[in-house]
DNA sequence: AAAAAAGAATGAGATAAATCATAGAAATCA
DNA sequence: TGATTTCTATGATTTATCTCATTCTTTTTT
């Protein structure tokens, strides 16, 4: 399923401009670019499994990856969602844990695998770039302590509302008032970032068309009313 | 409130040996020896405030804090409780954002702030002990997964019956079977830390007292029974 | 020591959300 | 193309958990 493909340098790669490897200079780029290995994988495949060791990053050129957790329950918990230019994977290999999360391709994507001496020799010699990834952690822990007060703290209306605005803005097409979901989820992976059953997300999202704040075009959503959702996601917000 | 006590140098510091400082060398541990200063703060004090800018780190020296988000429904989540040899506001430091938390004092302590530069210039110039801090950072994010998971796909019942065996496992006193937690924890705030409302948690835990799991001795819970316990905290597990 | 405030306990009731069940629609397979 | 599986939708029911209200206890204040 997954192949190799042609092989560009990180030096002419366009999703490197908005990735923590933006500013790093011509050697260190050489150093991963000579290394790297650009995989195409089709949704569905499985980037790599909990539990299991990390033997280097990723870095994805194009598509969209879904980073999960399986609870006991065998719901899957989705912790992020992975677009061109992110990483994923390094929290793993510089934690000197095995994989906490697993990660599966939702849309077909083209990611550039970077062994892990290549990627640590690059980043413990480069105190800039060991910043810059130091501060894309530290950004994620408190995007996830944010995430953890929502999940004890606010309903699943609100949820789903801030997750829909969220993917609007993350994957969202055309602009002014009517915005398209530019991503296919089922209703279990939505209910999967929401953190709640399936049956809430088709009811829910059933009830927010049915209120004309969003419609459904095949298997995208369209957010027809932004403020609406925004004044939904949060109750107390401005 | 606060005060100033005997500055004891780092080097000399018990709770230092197992802290991110533990191993570094002898004139990066004086950098920050010289430009620490150790603090008193009273149960109750506020060390930082959501919202507000870093400008050094906090390494705690003996107490306890808690570290705490407050919801738009005015309950906070309590994302960690830190003791002796813990660092705090690094998260903040390194992503360059103001504080996503605040932190304040659940039991006396006595605390040591760490002025930004002299963290930061240590950090950049050594890279064993950037690694250090870079692993804790990664190590939090993964433990935050965690907790979102548990967050959204386990009961309160599950969760609480799995906070108690943690602060058993971080403050309990005595071996064997009975373990008591050496921590004044208020139910609101343990609700905080399950993230469910103060009255689940006064129910849940009459009933576990009921069931002979757990008992009071004054403001302290004592574990009776750990494997039913454990148990409870997670129905799928062994 | 009395008064006031804060914390803990418990009951009753409301409600959000999960679960179970079934049916229809859409996608995939053979 | 028809058959099978997966996904979506919706209803009915159950349940966990929250909220509100009241009482009791403990701590703090004056």
């Amino acid at each position: 399923m997954s192949s190799t493909v042609k092989n560009l340098p990180c030096e002419l790669c366009a999703s490197r401009k908005h990735s923590m490897l933006s500013d790093l200079s011509e050697t260190h780029i050489c150093t991963i670019s000579t290394n790297k290995n650009l995989i195409s994988h089709r949704k569905g495949q499985i980037l790599y499994y909990e539990g299991t060791k990390p033997l280097g990053i990723f870095c994805i050129n194009s598509g969209v990856v879904k980073v999960y957790k399986t609870a006991s329950n065998g719901k899957d918990q989705i912790i992020h969602l992975a677009k061109s230019g992110d990483f994923l994977g390094y929290s793993a290999l510089l934690g000197e844990e095995n994989y906490t999360n697993s990660a599966m391709i939702v849309e077909d994507a083209k990611i550039c695998f970077i062994p892990r001496e290549a990627f640590l020799n690059t980043l413990f010699s480069n105190t800039p770039f060991f910043k810059r990834v130091t501060k894309q952690l530290s950004h994620e822990l408190n995007v996830m302590e944010e995430k953890l007060t929502d999940a004890t703290q606010k309903s699943i209306r609100e949820r789903l509302a801030y997750t829909l605005l969220f993917l609007a803005s993350s994957y969202g097409v055309e602009g002014d008032d009517a915005q398209k979901i530019d991503l296919v989820l089922s209703r279990e992976e939505i209910a999967g970032i929401v953190g709640t059953a399936t049956e809430s997300v088709i009811r829910l999202l059933s009830e927010f068309k049915k209120d004309d704040l969003i419609e459904f075009e095949g298997k995208k959503i369209i957010i027809k009313d932004k403020r609406a959702l925004a004044r939904l996601s949060d109750f107390y917000a401005s």
